[in-house]
DNA sequence: ACCTGAACACCGTTCAAGT
DNA sequence: ACCTGAACACCGTTCAAGT
């Protein structure tokens, strides 16, 4: 039992996450929630109506109970999204055997992005710098892969930055076409309501590439553009690597 | 004057950003205020209170004004953000001459790199598709400079997502950096918390990376793995065209 | 120790005036 | 046409009970 230094102690969600919190056999009433519970009652939320709709109150709502019980599971409506968005990603999966480090990273990468592809929203959730388990647990994993690469520490946590936010750039872009398709703005409409004219004046490249109808992107398209990406960094990668 | 089709208008905000609400010489009494003063006034609150602090009334409190004034500017909340943005972003910088196309896709990213690191809470807004006019002269500007890359009318705009995802990905890091070193969440703080053992148990990589100092990220070293992440794919497009 | 109920400050949005 | 003032539903958070 080492002294504690002084400073914020960690919110209560991330610590029970980490499994800090043994809960089991303490005195007074037994918990009728868990945070397992209240994040998996999260995600069916935003998963039905996105993430606007996440609010303490509806996940209240969904769980039978009051609002204000959450706060005996975390310290806040932040605290909730770090536990919600770990949840939601879950844990990374198993290294392929046998493949090669490029192989290996380029499955990382397409991993995340089918989580994110399962949970459109969690592109909108605020980027965070990773405290949670499986957040971590999925750097940890794509350092792992690198490792064969014969790149140098630094150089390693850089490419893992690197394709983790190209990852969730795509995985962004995605989103909005997703949402593109139900509702919301379509580039002919808005084209036409700016005026054909005046946007073709303005940007004249982008009209023509929207014209042309390279705008417009079905599913197949977007996975041709997420590969796109992905070799492009992934040759850069090898090439400095001697590869 | 052609007919309209039918559909949603564009929001009163972006029109006015386009040019199209020709406001002078109209009934009634002259405004109070402009959109342009609107989004200025919150781009002094974002800068000096961060993203969180931006609301309707804030803004208004600001302006000397009723916050319900501002809906005769603006459709929505949502209508705001798109102008704040696109405001604070500004118009993309000059073509340098006769750089070459990687050197002028390389001065693309560090400019709008560098607008991020004006306005850090830029970040912190949920991303869109780009409507507004400075967003679509950014795209239009480097679409302009990857024209003498050979690469073709799908693969150019394939490369401007990939860079413009990689800046803005990269902003953010940096954002989190700076939030890092003002209050709140240390990394040897919160490994502390969760308690060093069990830390490096989970995580042994991330562990070791953590202890050796790398990730600590004094500002040089944001830059260095800025450019590192920007050769990697610069040196990867140039591959696929062919220099 | 858990959960409820009441209260607070704040948010975006609407509607009916006033000028 | 602009701006105000009142009202609404909703939000996160706090505090004092109850069990």
């Amino acid at each position: 039992m080492t002294e504690r230094s002084t400073g914020a102690p960690l919110p209560r969600g991330l610590r029970q996450a980490w499994g800090l919190d043994t809960t089991a056999g303490r005195p007074g009433p037994k918990a009728m929630l868990s945070l397992a519970g209240i994040a998996a009652s999260a995600i069916a939320l935003a998963d039905a109506e996105g993430a606007e709709a996440l609010s303490l109150g509806r996940i209240a709502e969904r769980l039978g109970v009051t609002t204000n019980a959450l706060y005996r599971y975390v310290d806040s409506r932040d605290d909730l999204d770090v536990i919600v968005h770990d949840h939601a990603l879950g844990a990374p999966p198993r290294i392929p055997d046998g493949a090669d480090w490029v192989e290996a990273a380029a499955a990382w990468c397409r991993a995340l992005r089918d989580r994110y592809a399962r949970h459109p929203w969690l592109s909108d959730m605020r980027v965070r710098i990773p405290f949670a388990p499986h957040s971590l647990a999925w750097l940890e994993d794509l350092l792992e892969r690198l490792e064969g690469s014969g790149l140098g520490d630094r150089e390693r946590l850089q490419a893992a930055g690197l394709l983790d936010g190209y990852v969730r750039t795509r995985a962004g872009a995605a989103r909005d076409l997703l949402r593109a398709d139900a509702g919301t703005p379509d580039a002919g409409e808005v084209i036409e309501r700016i005026g054909p004219d005046l946007f073709a004046a303005r940007v004249p490249r982008v009209a023509s590439l929207i014209s042309a109808g390279l705008y417009r992107t079905p599913h197949e398209v977007a996975e041709e553009d997420f590969e796109f990406g992905l070799d492009r960094i992934l040759s850069g990668l090898r090439r400095l690597a001697g590869g």
